[in-house]
DNA sequence: TTTT
DNA sequence: TTTT
């Protein structure tokens, strides 16, 4: 059934990568976005939505995003729930993203003359290379020492993603 | 910041309605949207997505949809937070649906010939009297009885609704 | 770039299915999306929005909806443009539908006990095959005698269809 | 009925700005959005899609975008008709903007400090006077001198814009 | 637990 | 806590 979601916000912190037990890449990132309107005390409120991608884009997010940086999702929502350390079930709900823009400008000091807007959808995946990104390699540290984890996207102290290779939706 | 959701799903439940202290309708829900693929056991799952609705569109759902119907929604998705019973922090992530479609066709022993596609829009509210529903009276059970609360739009344990008619987004 | 497009609405006529030389599926539809305001002068009109679809998902449009169907389009906006026979260029805006959800109810006198909100997207392409559609197969003479034709989907007066069996964006 | 596009693309021209008889601002531009995937010639291609803006928003546009700028828009796909000048019907497919946010960061000479992300819609216009604008004055020759003309947004040829203060539907 |  |  129909359930899309586009969303244009800027990360709250740099995204977290995360590989499953068969080697899939999985990164997850909060975008905050502002309101259009304001709150009653006058304010300008945001929401603050998690999202989770998958595979190439994942490990794009992950070398091209961080705290700040201005994106576009377009995903859908996804609802899951597993049993909390106190013993209640925990509901979940975020975006799964199915690409992700990245909406920065290239920064001033950087040789390209690219102005903004670079596509991460999984079918527009041009497999860059992590050495040859036009961004610079200023991001390509918090690639290092990724531990193969078999956990729940946001989360430490959970429910294994029960997801296989194989059976992925995109 | 753009914050843009579309829906179609399946009401888990009958829609509840409320009203703040002000007497602003608040309708809440649950659509199940079914998966477009299946899971890696070959089931096909749903994401239960819970859903507010403002104002005339909000007594339109509680009027017209029931447990079952088919409807989809044009919103925002809204994280907010509030204190647990338990003292921790609670974070929702809900959509504040801004116009919902009912997607039912007219049962069969009703009268009119229009064929399902009716939106309940804010800007369309065509301010349908509740006794004069093509749909007929059958829902309007349901919105006896309602007691005015000022609570949180999917919880009876917390949290006033920070909201006063003057300050509605829409 | 993000372009996203979700649409409900009915078919003004039943869909129009070709093949491309290389024996790719495309059908063509015209939505008519009432809108939720109404004119200056009162009246409640529509946009009758053309909109494309390939491969499987084609398929289930050309057998499961006909003129006056409900249906749901997830998918994006693609211009095109090309020589009229007047010599004038032609520009064309339309929907690439990258999933259909048929929004009708099964008709009354089917066995079936499933209720509206069938998928035709291309990732949960179900594989029906034609002769054992739940609806019946009063809509299979259309899907007789398509000539494969190298055309335009919209037109009959132009303009090969640039694309390919490898080259499909989905 | 549902109807929801979102977009991020580049203009491809200043936007135009013109008023309706009744001195509504109405602004037309057309984004340029690249495609997540290329052709079969291996090259990138983009959707040119005209766009619509009506009153605040229309003018925020004309103010605030120029030929190249990143923007976003948030609304829905309107068609209409018109007599063209060869006798001939003409059908027009185009965006309605309900908001479009500017995703263009400020220049970098500029004293502010806030980074890309201003939001344009109609619900949050915050009333900007022109003469105040944070992005400077370098686009306001574009605003002087609009003829109040009570055209087709988008042609000089044609058909006027069947619309009144009143009825707008934002 | 939040961005600009 | 889930719809068809």
């Amino acid at each position: 059934m129909m359930n899309r979601v586009v969303l244009v916000g800027r990360l709250t912190k740099d995204p977290e990568l995360r590989y499953t037990p068969s080697g899939v890449a999985v990164a997850t990132f909060t975008l905050a976005c502002n309101r259009p309107f304001t709150s009653q005390n006058g304010d300008r409120e945001a929401d603050f939505i998690n999202c989770v991608v998958w595979r190439k884009p994942a490990e794009n997010v992950a070398n091209f995003l961080s705290k700040g940086s201005l994106a576009g999702v377009d995903g859908r929502i996804q609802t899951r729930s597993f049993d909390g350390q106190d013993g209640k079930r925990v509901f979940i709900t975020e975006v799964v993203a199915e690409s992700v823009q990245f909406l920065e400008p290239r920064s001033a000091n950087s040789g390209s003359s690219n102005r903004g807007g670079q596509d991460f959808g999984y079918n527009g995946g041009q497999q860059q290379g992590q050495g040859s990104s036009p961004f610079g390699n200023q991001n390509q540290q918090r690639n290092q020492g990724f531990t193969r984890v078999d956990e729940d996207p946001f989360s430490n102290d959970g429910k294994p993603i029960d997801i296989s290779d194989d059976d992925l939706p995109f």
